[in-house]
RNA sequence: GGGCGAGUGGCGAAAUUGGUAGACGCACCGCACUCAAAAUGCGGCGGGAAACCAUGUCGGUUCGAGUCCGACCUUGCCCACCA
């Protein structure tokens, strides 16, 4: 055995050898349900193909890693995948720059990327590599897509896009900067009414908002978002009528205010604004809807606020009282959510409080605190929005708020002018893109019979190689003249397909299931194996998908099972967000935007300046990237460190969920460390008979410690080896700790080279289990000490380490002494103390001889085997 | 504005479910080896001479609080005119 560890070496060749024998294969589960297999499902995120791995996949994929490589050695079957969500825009954008086609560029890098992946030594089963650019990937994105169809749950709407005017093409939001410029013409971008797809989630809403319950195994935070994005407000429509006869419906959360309701807003781009417009205000009114549709969201916020609106010249009448009520138009109120009109109760609601106050509109309180007997005679200061009691308010006088909420629907419904409603924040999913690099949508049009699905047996409609990409003028595949006219698979007749491609979020709201049988060609999935394997056990991956692509994910999974396909409810069991990686870099506080980013390899840290200005700098943490040259290439760490340094460090140097601060010198650290695991195998081996101890410690040692053979200081090592195993073990299983398993191995280490019984069975027993608890998170270190130890096998096929109970228990034990619950000092007693032995032994201590020489003990707490207090006057 | 979370040495962080605060590591200091350096090994390392003081601040509960409760300060993230 060599001296030295050498990554560079060893790595690449089991590398090669774990490939060859085929080890990170999938297992085939029973599929017995009498018998079920114990399996595992380890998912990270699929990436991107962008051409190279960056630290935050490192950290990613090495978490899913240590967690396949720990349940595998736990006897479970486990799929551990991983594919490419290879389908997007800066393929195109390749395209258009460089003269690459999109397809090209997408597939040399998926071959840089996954060469780097195997240099890293992630378990995967490559057999089931999925690639969403791929025809035997998109060809079943395309049939769940007349799934859905079938389902009624995917529908042509108009809807805004964003135009650029100058290049005549729809922009994708990411294409349109913050100030609302193209990207690449710089023309103001414009929104135009284009014939979109969506995808029906608002009738998942109330599934995917209940069953959020049910994920425990995610962090509450991801839950909390996902609630908030679908927005459940529970409240009453209620309908108002107009001078000119047009109804007018509501939405309201506040339907017990409806007596303090002095006016109504309607949204700018409400279709009944023409109706309820007197002549003499119409020309104020469209003046009104130009200036809120050239605004954007930007627009919008940046006026902060500010309340705007204008007269429609009508009246409402306020169906409970029937008092007359003006009708209002404002940008305040979105055409999206609710009715896209409100009743404003001034009195009540911030917002039309102000509308009131800056418009000279009636407010009128209707609840007031329940204390409150005198209403006060001086105008409201600020709306009143807390519980109280009704007033002014018919037959809810009297009556709290929470008891008028219930009440006040039942008169509606009586009055036959409103009812109860539940309204969600969610909207119907736009996944139509007029983009070139995505899954074509399987439709045709044809004029006899209007929208035709592709029949299932022409999918896949294959995305067409020869398409000219500049970026400019109509959606790239209906320029494609050939491609598009088709023979109507109805009547016949020459037809045009669809030429939107979807969303690349489509792509990925199912890869998950078809890793379960990726290689199928005649189905979606085999119901067996997807039911057998999903839910995913354990999901990781960064927190930015906590909301789209998670809640896409569920809302497919859910789809699918009603369409018979699968019979689980949620996809992921378990969730993991990992935090960010971060890069020391240095701030220039007297700039501002990207030139306050000076590269750390630009300053010298003993002495931090601009180079520019030769101003101080302050050094700080912030997340990698580009334009601050922070990045940390995960090439330059394999080929200084190799990858067991680099995964070590990535999962030591912080707790998965919090952002990490790279550390060279921490790095380096790590490095040591597997030295010294090097040394502490290489000197048993060096010692003559050690191959017989290792005999004995594969058949464990349990017998030879019960017949009391050990020394003490075996005894102590022993205690530490199973310390460790115990540890390691829950700190992988129960949270994530791989910073603190991390440190137990240390710790076991630590106590090996202190130890100074490298020819002790025991010793043997140590570097047994040591090595085994370092393979999840240094395979080829760990593989490489085990073919040293003359085993022929796979350490990654060996059982878990099990700890032994009785090898835990200490000989001695410290018990603290306290005086009046401050600690004074400790003392050694036999393991077995009893209570009352303990406390005689505090009293006699020296420190408790000191302490209570001249005082009355009131009161003595003992805590079995840990401490003794002293209550003393 | 609403929601969620976080404040512990020079630094990253630990702390069994209220029981020795700072495990493990980085940095630093000293020693050994070396002509010297690197590497490695050994030792030290919150503050204070000590009594003691220390987990953002101030209170509370308790024999005992980093941990529980209340108020405040600082800070991070998500959603933000959602009726």
């Amino acid at each position: 055995m060599d001296a030295r560890y050498n990554p560079q070496e060893i790595e690449p060749k089991w590398q090669g050898h774990w490939q060859s024998i085929g080890l990170d294969r999938t297992p085939s589960l029973t599929v017995d349900p009498q018998q079920p297999s114990k399996k595992f499902y380890a998912l990270s995120m699929f990436p991107y193909p962008s051409g190279k791995l960056h630290m935050g996949h490192v950290r990613n994929y090495s978490i899913t890693d240590v967690i396949a490589r720990f349940k595998r050695m736990n006897g479970y079957a486990v799929l551990h995948p991983m594919g490419w969500d290879a389908f997007g825009l800066p393929a195109e954008n390749a395209a258009i720059d460089r003269g690459v086609p999109p397809a090209q560029w997408t597939y040399q890098n998926i071959a840089q990327m996954r060469d780097q992946l195997q240099r890293l030594g992630f378990s995967y089963d490559w057999q089931r590599e999925v690639t969403t650019c791929s025809p035997d990937y998109y060809h079943w994105t395309q049939w769940i897509f007349l799934q859905f169809w079938q389902a009624g749950l995917a529908y042509q709407q108009e809807a805004a896009v964003n135009w650029d005017p100058i290049d005549q093409t729809v922009l994708a939001n990411e294409q349109v900067d913050s100030e609302g410029r193209s990207w690449r013409s710089g023309a103001k971008v414009e929104k135009r009414l284009l014939k979109q797809w969506f995808l029906k989630i608002t009738a998942y809403a109330e599934q995917l908002l209940q069953d959020l319950d049910r994920l425990q195994g995610w962090p509450e935070r991801v839950r909390i978002m996902q609630e908030n994005w679908i927005g459940k407000s529970t409240g009453a429509r209620v309908l108002f009528s107009s001078e000119s006869g047009v109804g007018i419906p509501v939405f309201t959360t506040r339907p017990d205010t409806l007596w303090g309701a002095t006016f109504l807003v309607i949204s700018p781009e409400h279709p009944l604004v023409e109706k309820l417009t007197s002549p003499e205000q119409a020309a104020a009114v469209q003046a009104y809807q130009q200036a809120a549709a050239s605004k954007n969201e930007l627009d919008r916020t940046a006026e902060d606020r500010e309340k705007t609106g204008v007269w429609t010249g009508q009246y409402a009448i306020n169906p409970v009282n029937s008092q007359p009520i003006p009708i209002w138009i404002a940008d305040y109120v979105l055409m999206g959510y609710g009715t896209g009109s409100i009743m404003a109760v001034p009195a009540h609601d911030q917002r039309d409080f102000e509308f009131a106050q800056k418009f000279g509109l009636p407010i009128q309180p209707v609840v007031f605190p329940a204390d409150q007997a005198v209403e006060a005679s001086e105008p409201l200061q600020a709306p009143y929005t807390g519980a109280g009691v009704l007033r002014h308010s018919g037959p809810l006088d009297g009556l709290p708020v929470a008891e008028a909420k219930i009440k006040v629907i039942d008169y509606l419904e009586q009055q036959g002018i409103g009812s109860a409603q539940i309204t969600y924040r969610l909207r119907d999913w736009l996944i139509s893109r007029q983009r070139y690099w995505g899954c074509p949508i399987p439709v045709i049009h044809c004029a006899n019979c209007g929208l035709v699905p592709v029949p299932e047996s022409d999918l896949p409609v294959i995305l067409p190689e020869n398409v000219a990409l500049t970026g400019r003028g109509a959606s790239p595949l209906a320029q494609l003249e050939e491609w598009r006219q088709v023979a109507c698979p109805h009547c016949g007749q020459t037809a045009q397909r669809e030429t939107d491609t979807m969303d690349t979020f489509i792509d990925s709201s199912w890869y998950f299931l078809r890793f379960s049988d990726a290689r199928n060609p005649q189905q979606v999935f085999d119901s067996l194996q997807a039911n057998g394997w999903l839910p995913v056990d354990q999901y990781v991956g960064g927190i930015e998908h906590a909301i789209l692509h998670l809640l896409y994910s569920r809302f497919f999974t859910k789809v699918l099972r009603d369409r018979g396909l699968l019979q689980v409810d949620e996809p992921f069991l378990r969730l993991l967000t990992q935090g960010m990686v971060q890069g020391l870099t240095y701030v220039n506080p007297n700039k501002t935007g990207k030139d306050k980013w000076i590269p750390a390899h630009l300053v010298k840290p003993e002495d931090p300046r601009d180079p520019q200005t030769g101003e101080p700098l302050e050094a700080c943490y912030a997340t990698m990237s580009k334009s601050k040259g922070n990045g940390v290439d995960p090439e330059d760490v394999l080929r200084h460190y190799g990858a067991d340094t680099a995964r070590m460090f990535i999962l030591f140097k912080a707790p998965p969920e919090k952002d990490l601060e790279w550390d060279d010198a921490d790095v380096e650290g790590q490095f040591r460390f597997l030295h010294r695991v090097w040394r502490s195998v290489y000197e048993f081996i060096e010692q003559p008979g050690w191959a017989e101890r290792w005999q004995v410690a594969q058949q464990g040692l349990t017998n030879l410690a019960s017949q009391g053979s050990l020394t003490a200081a075996e005894r102590d090592l022993r205690r530490a080896v199973h310390v460790a195993i115990q540890e390691v073990t829950e700190d992988i299983e129960v949270g994530y700790l791989f910073n603190t398993a991390i440190s137990e191995l240390m710790k076991l280490n630590n106590a090996m080279s202190d130890s100074g019984l490298v020819t002790s069975p025991v010793y043997a027993e140590a570097v047994l289990t040591l090595v085994k608890l370092l393979a999840p998170f240094a395979p080829h270190m760990a593989e490489e000490l085990w073919s040293q130890l003359g085993e022929a096998g796979s350490i990654h096929q060996q059982t878990w380490p099990q700890v032994d109970a009785a090898a835990l228990v200490a000989d001695r034990i410290t018990i603290v002494v306290q005086i009046n619950g401050k600690t004074r000092g400790t003392f050694e007693a036999p393991a077995q103390i009893t209570d009352a032995e303990q406390e005689e032994l505090a009293k006699a201590s020296e420190i408790a001889q000191k302490h209570l020489a001249e005082a009355t003990i009131r009161k003595v707490i003992v805590v079995s085997k840990k401490l003794v207090n002293f209550v003393i006057a």
